[in-house]
DNA sequence: AAAATAGTGTCTATGAGACACTATAAA
DNA sequence: TTTATAGTGTCTCATAGACACTATTTT
């Protein structure tokens, strides 16, 4: 269809950055490795059609075709839903990809999504017509795979993203139980963020508590306290509604 | 063209949240009013075939079709030239409406920007076949406006991502000259924030020599000074290339 | 001299950061 | 008793915020 002379784009698609941040067992009453990870799949040979498929057996985020009836954060959620069997979570467009020579098959616009899940979420993923593997990786390991269309700068730009948001709003608490331990809190900042005063224990351990975000869970009027990662009961936290505001006009001075 | 049995959207537009902060002289030696404003066009009656144009009359924000060979950011690029005779100026693509009853026509996609004019590029604005009228609205002006297809929606979203880039980058630069007065820069912040620090005089003048992004103007090796809007010479800033990162973790704690 | 903007001096309270210390429970 | 995590005590230095004060120039 051609509108006012102009042409119309070949194709609108919806690209999904699915991060999660497993945790390895690291021995009994200690907190437990933590490593950000994203998961990919891995694009089958030929389509359901048994048409060969274009970007075949490269890796890939996953996503696809937005229907004319649907927002693209629409088609990102039954799309995740669809290929991880994951759904109600808080989804974030952060980006299109619209170069004309980004696929070989036309102008196809690509909005880019990313979600926070579980680790549990994505442990029953399952492999689709479309896909013949999934896997989850770490940044390194993604980087260096063989990885279709621009998807490379999509997940470079995802990660950007995500570290800003988890650097600026409470995105921890998606990666995080309810109820949790500072030093899970902890475990989790320092997968994507370095700064001396989250990694320094005795800084962290007495600032986070006092966080205007975050507050001690309380049960029958004692405070609740939980030795899943430690002999020492910790005292466990949950996130509060509130949404912090900082700004770069009440940071700290130069020297 | 249909690829692989999916509808493809009917159109792909870009559109452009042009905001400038005007200053309205407030008598010699004083510091200028300042107000922060929306430029709109007003949507002609017939496009320039003569049919008639959707949501003719109503005001809206600048923007058209993206041609195929271009990103919708080249599109608002070369359209806000066009409409405005402006260019090179740093336009941010910050969301996408793509509900497919947006717009009567058909599945209309808009990738929405913001941009900062001084207010001088927009002083010798045109009108073009698209646009009847072309004006600067006060934020408060402009919601109350008869306004097309989702615009409403697409200011309101605009305005936060403003504030939210004017308190965690160095967007005031580009509402700035390149060397400014400390009252300028007071000025600017503050037709977006609303915080104690940047409205106390005291507290104001006494911290922001010292942020790590903006520095003292030196000329053969004096302190540059201005007395533009004041009897007493003010000391001249610009900004530094340093890229500010602040984090919530590092806030200011509840008592 | 008066008025207006642009700062500075000084005080107090709070927080950051470093380091040593205590508390608790399992093995 | 040893060990590992989870904190706290206390010190020093820097900063935020409030309020009064000085400095510079025009009228």
């Amino acid at each position: 269809m051609k509108l006012n002379g102009f042409i119309t784009p070949d194709g609108y698609t919806s690209d999904i950055a699915v991060f999660t941040i497993t945790s390895e067992p690291n021995g009994d009453h200690k907190p437990p490795l933590k490593k950000l990870k994203i998961m990919l799949i891995k694009r089958s040979e030929s389509d359901h059609e048994g048409n060969p498929n274009m970007e075949a057996g490269k890796w890939a985020l996953p996503g696809g075709f937005v229907r004319s009836t649907e927002t693209s954060l629409q088609a990102a959620e039954h799309k995740l839903e669809e290929e991880t069997g994951v759904s109600g979570l808080r989804i974030k467009h952060f980006g299109t990809y619209d170069s004309p020579n980004r696929d070989k098959r036309g102008w196809i616009i690509s909005n880019a999504h990313y979600v926070i899940a579980k680790e549990e979420a994505l442990r029953n993923r399952k492999t689709t017509y479309d896909a013949s593997d999934i896997q989850l990786f770490t940044i390194n390991e993604a980087i260096c795979l063989p990885l279709a269309f621009d998807h490379r700068q999509i997940i470079d730009d995802a990660l950007w993203f995500i570290k800003k948001d988890m650097a600026l709003t409470t995105l921890a608490q998606h990666f995080l139980p309810e109820e949790f331990v500072l030093s899970e809190l902890q475990g989790v900042l320092l997968t994507i963020l370095d700064d001396s005063s989250i990694s320094t224990d005795a800084a962290f351990f007495r600032k986070a508590p006092k966080l205007p975000f975050i507050e001690a869970v309380t049960e029958n009027g004692q405070l609740k306290k939980s030795n899943r990662y430690s002999k020492t009961p910790a005292q466990l936290y949950r996130f509060t509604d509130f949404q912090p505001m900082v700004s770069i006009y009440n940071q700290k001075l130069k020297g």
